[in-house]
DNA sequence: CGGAGCGGCGCG
DNA sequence: AAAGCGCGCCGCTCCG
């Protein structure tokens, strides 16, 4: 790496109202230090951001609470380090080979706090959060500056802190933009799917409908349709013997009460998942604002909070819509979980399946499977670990082919059937087994087990093995994504603000109403809300930053991660 | 009354 | 079409 020396401040003691900065070295000896006001902080933070050259970092116990009230101050931060999220992987990385200090620590295993919330009534509840004290918190960062130097890999760990730390950041930055949302066309939706919404508490005509339908069906008028256990007496009273009321289930049914029904708890789950309610609840002006919760997943993928973020409807995304005069720039990564395999075991031929724009066409085009679909099975259930039905029997197809690349996911599975640790290519590591999980396996070992013990110490141990078999391969794409987004940060941030900030301004806060910003993200998608005339700007920064991540990790390793790419005023699926 | 658990389904 | 990974949220039911 070249480029200016790093520079770190830290910045902590929240608490007293009192805010410290601490200028410090990489190794956290203190070189200066000075206190201020909480409403001083941001003109600080401002005036350093603005002659930092690039390697200037921001140290603090935890980005979810000092951030938002920055950016709700206009200011935003180019780098930090944030130490919960830093702690949380260094303390069970194996690439860490004496974490005990970390360990020790388990005040830094708090869960995030928030921001918001501490305006409110929670200052002193149990979800304080992680230490905030001055020496508490350079004693922490110095620990785990000397665990990462000491460690097996420091430049993969580096690289993974930044990103993650990056990846906080940008979860705020996601907050507090917001994703623009059109409100009426989402009520439009609605309307055509459900029919017209009711004034009283009853349900959406075509809702309705499809209730009278399945109660006539089922020659029940009473029947309830919203109770699983009532509504399976009913289907048995009706003649259909279904065991669960599931989708699939029920549609392997001839019986006049199926269609309805189906179509019925569709609607149903519209109106009560994204309906007029939560329209009103998360998108009130013009603007979407999950909760992200960077490092929520213990493979590294974000979690979100409130608002159903990462489970938006495909249904619903003609409602995600730009501002006037602005765009959407929308890409997502094809096939990132494979061609995440591909780079980390080495294996040329899958990466060279891989060549062109669809790694399912490549392996057919190899000769290992005959359909597209066949591909995408096969290579679904080599990482998840599938043993039956179709995709189970494609695996070994794969299995020759691609020999490194599955060597990898098995090794991974083998690893977790026996209690192991694997990690991902940055060094993020899977949870230890859980006590119970050990015990069902001692119980085993017994010499007084019964046969019931040992096929569930076996199912237990297979479990897990799909855990790991999962975790490197969704850890790493967690960490190429993360490094992508972070490199598209730092590109965004270079553009050019834009003189006339769009109409909803106000629902977007002061620093992302006149720049192109990070609106949305989904383990492989994002999508950046942008002046018009910026737009193929935008896209090629997007595509530039895909390569650059692949570099970050991968090196040379010849693999391409191409990009589904789409400039448009919404962000309708194809 | 509130919280935990569950079936079900949305997303990757 | 649902075997195999990871989530969050909904409504209902059960239980203290």
């Amino acid at each position: 790496m070249t480029g200016p020396a790093p520079t770190w401040t830290i910045v902590a003691g929240r608490d007293l109202d009192r805010v410290v900065l601490v200028d410090v070295t990489s190794d956290g000896t203190e070189l200066s230090r000075r206190t201020a006001g909480r409403d001083e902080l941001p003109g600080l933070v401002r005036a350093v951001e603005s002659r930092a050259d690039g390697a200037h970092r921001w140290v603090w116990n935890d980005t979810s609470r000092w951030y938002p009230a920055l950016l709700n101050a206009g200011v935003d931060v180019a780098r930090c380090h944030d130490l919960r999220l830093c702690h949380a992987i260094l303390a069970t990385s194996a690439l860490v080979s004496d974490a005990a200090d970390l360990r020790d620590a388990v005040v830094w295993s708090a869960p995030a706090g928030d921001d918001e919330a501490d305006d409110a009534l929670f200052l002193l509840d149990e979800r304080a959060g992680v230490p905030d004290d001055p020496a508490e918190v350079r004693g922490e960062f110095v620990r785990q500056q000397a665990a990462v130097h000491a460690s097996d890999d420091p430049d993969r760990l580096r690289l993974l802190l930044a990103a993650e730390s990056a990846g906080a950041l940008i979860a705020a930055e996601l907050h507090a933009a917001g994703l623009p949302w059109d409100a009426e066309v989402h009520d439009r939706l609605l309307t055509q799917a459900l029919g017209t919404r009711p004034s009283g508490g009853g349900l959406p005509s075509l809702v309705q409908a499809r209730a009278d339908e399945v109660r006539s069906a089922l020659g029940d008028a009473q029947a309830s349709l919203d109770s699983q256990p009532k509504l399976l007496r009913s289907l048995h009273r009706a003649g259909v013997p279904a065991r669960s009321t599931s989708r699939w289930e029920l549609a392997e049914y001839d019986h006049p009460v199926v269609a309805p029904l189906l179509a019925y708890k569709k609607l149903m789950r519209l109106l009560s998942a994204n309906g007029w309610a939560w329209l009103a609840e998360w998108a009130p002006d013009g603007r979407f604002r999950p909760v992200y919760v960077p490092g929520g997943v213990v493979t590294g993928r974000w979690a979100s909070s409130g608002g159903g973020a990462l489970q938006l409807p495909r249904q619903l995304r003609p409602a995600v819509r730009a501002d006037p005069g602005w765009v959407l720039v929308v890409a997502d990564v094809a096939q990132l979980e494979p061609r995440v395999l591909a780079a980390m075991s080495r294996d040329i031929a899958l990466a060279d399946a891989a060549r062109g724009t669809d790694l399912y066409e490549g392996i057919v085009a190899g000769g290992v499977v005959s359909t597209r679909q066949e591909a995408k099975i096969a290579v679904l259930g080599a990482m998840y670990g599938a043993t039956t039905g179709d995709s189970g029997r494609l695996v070994p197809a794969l299995r020759r082919a691609y020999p490194r690349a599955m060597a990898l996911v098995d090794d991974a599975a083998r690893v977790g059937e026996d209690g192991g640790i694997v990690s991902t290519w940055l060094g993020r590591s899977s949870p230890p087994p859980s006590a119970a999980w050990q015990a069902v396996q001692a119980r085993a070992s017994d010499a007084e087990a019964s046969s019931g013990d040992d096929t569930a110490a076996r199912r237990a141990a297979r479990d897990r093995g799909r855990f790991t078999r999962n975790f490197v391969v969704q850890g790493t794409a967690a960490e190429w994504a993360l490094a992508w987004l972070a490199d598209l940060r730092s590109r965004l941030a270079a553009l050019p603000a834009v003189d006339d900030g769009h109409p909803a301004a106000t629902a977007s806060g002061p620093l992302f109403s006149r720049r192109a910003h990070l609106a949305f993200f989904l383990h492989d998608e994002i999508i950046v809300h942008a002046p018009a005339a910026q737009a193929e700007e935008v896209a090629a920064a997007v595509r530039m930053s895909a390569e650059r991540a692949a570099m970050l990790l991968f090196g040379g390793f010849p693999l391409d991660f191409p990009l589904d790419l789409r400039i448009a005023a919404d962000a309708a699926k194809a």
